[in-house]
Formats: structure tokens, sequence, C-alpha cells
DNA sequence: CCATTCGCATACAGTTTGCATGCTTTTGTC
DNA sequence: GACAAAAGCATGCAAACTGTATGCGAATGG
């Protein structure tokens, strides 16, 4: 069937059974969840043995990790890339009442990663198997901040243009990347395509203009 | 050790038996996730045997959920026994723009939330665990609402009572919930006892009142 | 061209899951 | 009160999965 010798280097031949592991693992992870996916399951779909899959990683939680990571570098990716041509982009003709530019590039942030997060099967591996399977701290350290330091410069930012009131940085930071966590969760529940998140950019959008509406305000207390 | 003759009826034993499975199964899970805690772990923490959780529990994933759906009744009846005693508890002296009613009921409501989900494992099981292991889908059936279901109609309320602008209430309901589980996460992650959670209060508390700001305007798009 | 290392497949031991079987205790009926 | 029926629960078993050790073939580099 198949031309025995096909002459290869080493770093080929691991990267391309590291690529062949890692989409068959992501398929399947997608598909059926962590818990409910087995290693012989994983290398039948791609085609290999177990010894390979046990030779390139750890355990299966490494596998998993490692397919989190590729996916977590994905979505950091199409962010930046998004970011790069960012300037405006005429979404609307006006707002309801004239956002500033600080809350417009938040509000383009999220839109840009619910874009990234619409891809199938991002949010169940990004969103609800990682935290589970790998710890939400371990999550945390392998986005390393791609989604969460991008979005707490902007909001340091805007603080500091005066767009936004002083509120305590981390707890506005993680409260709303839960936001726009929920916001793709529901997307990828809902419609499943894309665009589905309009209701969530709308409610995103109010919530940031109100806050913003409080900007020269709030003494905080606690980091 | 033990009078052997300890006549017992069968709803008693039954009962006992269940309490016994459910309490050893949640500090288990709770410690070691759902992945890593084995049914021969659980019963023997229990003191009984495997074939006991297979005569009250289908299988692991049913001893799992019906760990959940107590943790998740317990966090409905903590809330219910909050809104009782609700009144105006007073906690500030005078917030920063004199939130209305409907804005400081649902403050409080996501404060009693906090409170009940201080409970030491419960972010995990119900935040974590549970959504990773039944799904998002089923994890919203067993919570049936209270949770979801009390934070839409207060939406509601303060939608037509004019203190919230008309924004899409699915999303708007959703994103909110995300907001309070967050905090919740972040306050068990935090200080682990409680009042962790009062940086997150603050941002809710400015995020609600921005919203507040926003009240008679906003004609929203689809639902 | 040969020794060494790397890549990967095969084989194995330990553990876990879910079910089937069987014993003990309780429940209902005469 | 005794006996049949059923419920509660423990033991035993087959299948599956995980992680590791072993071994073979291909690639490296001297």
């Amino acid at each position: 069937m198949q031309v025995p010798s096909e002459r290869r280097s080493n770093p080929e031949r691991t990267a391309e059974m590291r690529r062949r592991l890692l989409a068959a693992a992501r398929s399947l992870f997608v598909e059926r969840g962590y818990a409910d996916t087995g290693t012989p399951e994983i290398v039948t779909a791609a085609g290999v043995t177990r010894g390979a899959l046990y030779h390139h990683f750890a355990d299966k939680q490494a596998l998993f990790q490692a397919v989190v990571e590729a996916e977590a570098a994905a979505v950091a990716a199409a962010i930046e890339a998004a970011a790069a041509g960012d300037g405006d982009e005429g979404h609307d003709g006006d707002g309801p009442a004239a956002p500033s530019a600080a809350i417009r590039r938040l509000v383009a942030g999220a839109r840009a990663y619910l874009a990234a997060m619409s891809v199938s099967g991002r949010t169940r591996l990004l969103l609800v198997e990682a935290p589970a399977v790998l710890g939400a701290a371990a999550v945390r350290e392998i986005d390393g901040g791609h989604a969460e330091r991008t979005l707490r410069e902007g909001l340091a930012e805007a603080m500091a243009a005066g767009d936004l009131p002083l509120l305590p940085l981390p707890a506005l930071t993680s409260l709303l990347s839960a936001l726009f966590d929920r916001a793709a969760l529901d997307a990828s529940a809902d419609g499943g395509g894309d665009g589905g998140g309009e209701a969530a950019i709308t409610v995103i959008e109010a919530l940031l203009a109100g806050l913003a509406r409080t900007a020269p305000r709030e003494g905080t207390g606690n980091a």
C-alpha cells in the first residue's frame, strides 16, 4: 500500500507524529470530553500505537495539556492578528452614547476574542475541560495572560485615561474576563457558527458604557 | 465492635447508606476531582463496598450527579433563606450614587450567592467539575433556575421598573450569572474563608450602577 | 561502514469499571 | 408467629484502560 522506503529525518517524523496525535486527541477530547476518551481510541484515530503516544507525552494528561496549549496559542495568535488591523472598523453608525476610544478598544478586543473562540470545540477545550482537568491555576499559567494580560492592560489604560472608574484591577479583569468567556460559551451553544454572540456584545457594550459613565469617582478599597 | 442485631428499617438503611456514600464522594471529588477519584476510594472512605454503591447509583457519574444535585439544592436553600430576611441590611451608609431598590436587591442577591458559594469545595464541584463531567446543559437543568431564574426575574423587574436599560434578557442573565460565578471562584481561590469577594462585590456594584444610569435607552436587536 | 542513539511497536502488570451472582435482613401475608 | 417475597448489600468476575518495560528498525555521525 505504501512505499516502505520513505526516508524521513527524525525531526520530521517527530513533528508529523505530534501533529497526528494532537489532531486526533483534539478531535476526540472535543467530542467526548477528557474523561470519556481513552488512549486506545486516540491512537487508533491517529493511525499509530500507544507506544508512540507515551514516547512523546508523559501521560494522557500531558497530551491533553499539549492540546490545550496549542489551542491557547491559536487563540492568542488570532487575537493579535485582529489587533494588528484594528484602526476602527466602523461596526455601527453611532452607539447609544459615543463610547470613548479606550472603551471602543475594549469592545473590539471582546469581539476579537469571541471571533477567536468561535472555532469549533474551542470553548469546550479551553473553558470547560481544561479547568477541570488541569486546574484553573494551570490554565491561567498556560494562557500566560494573552487574554488576561491584554485585557488588564486595556483596562489600566482606560482607567488612566479617565474613561473608567478606579476599581480594583485584578477583580475587574477577572470579572470581565468571565463575561467574555460566558459570551463565548453561549455563542458556541446557540448558533454554533458565529454571530450568535451579538446579544452578548450588546450587553457587554452596555456594561462598559455604563462603567465609563461613572468615571471620575469610586475610591476602592483592597486590591 | 458493634451490636449485630441493630434492627433498622429499610428506608433508614437506604437513607443512611446514601448519606455516607454522598458524604465520602463529595469529600473526595472536592479534593481530587472526578477523574482522579476511584470508586474503591469512595467506598473505602464510606466504610462500605462497591456493591452498595452500584446498588444505589447506576454508575460513577450518577453518584457524582447526586452529589452535585445535593450541593445545588443546598445553595438554593441558602439563597432563599437569605432572601427571606432581606429587608435592607444597610451595608453601606450611602453608595456612590444612591442605587435604586431593584439594583440593591440584585446586589443583595449577588452577596447571598457569594456567601452560599463560600462553603468549602462548592465552587469546584458546581462551577468546575460539574460542567466538565455532566455538561453545561445538564448543570443548568439540575440547578433548574434557582440561581438563574431568580436572577432573571430580578433583572426583568428592574427593567420593568425602569431601573435598567432594555437589554436582551437571556444574554444579560447569562453574563451576570457568569460574573457571579467568577466572583465566587476568585473568592474561593484567594481567601478561602469569605470576605475575599469584597473587591468583586465592589466591581459588581459599579457595573450594575453603571447599567442603571443608562436606563431609558437602548433598543436591542435579536434575543 | 559501523556504533550509537532515536523513534516507535509490542508485551505486560496493576488498577478501575460495571455487572452477575448469592447471602442476609426486612417486608408483607396467611 | 412462620413463610414467601423482596430489598439491601457483599463478593466474584470479565472487560477495558493506564503506564512501563522490552525489543526491533531506522536514522545519525564519526
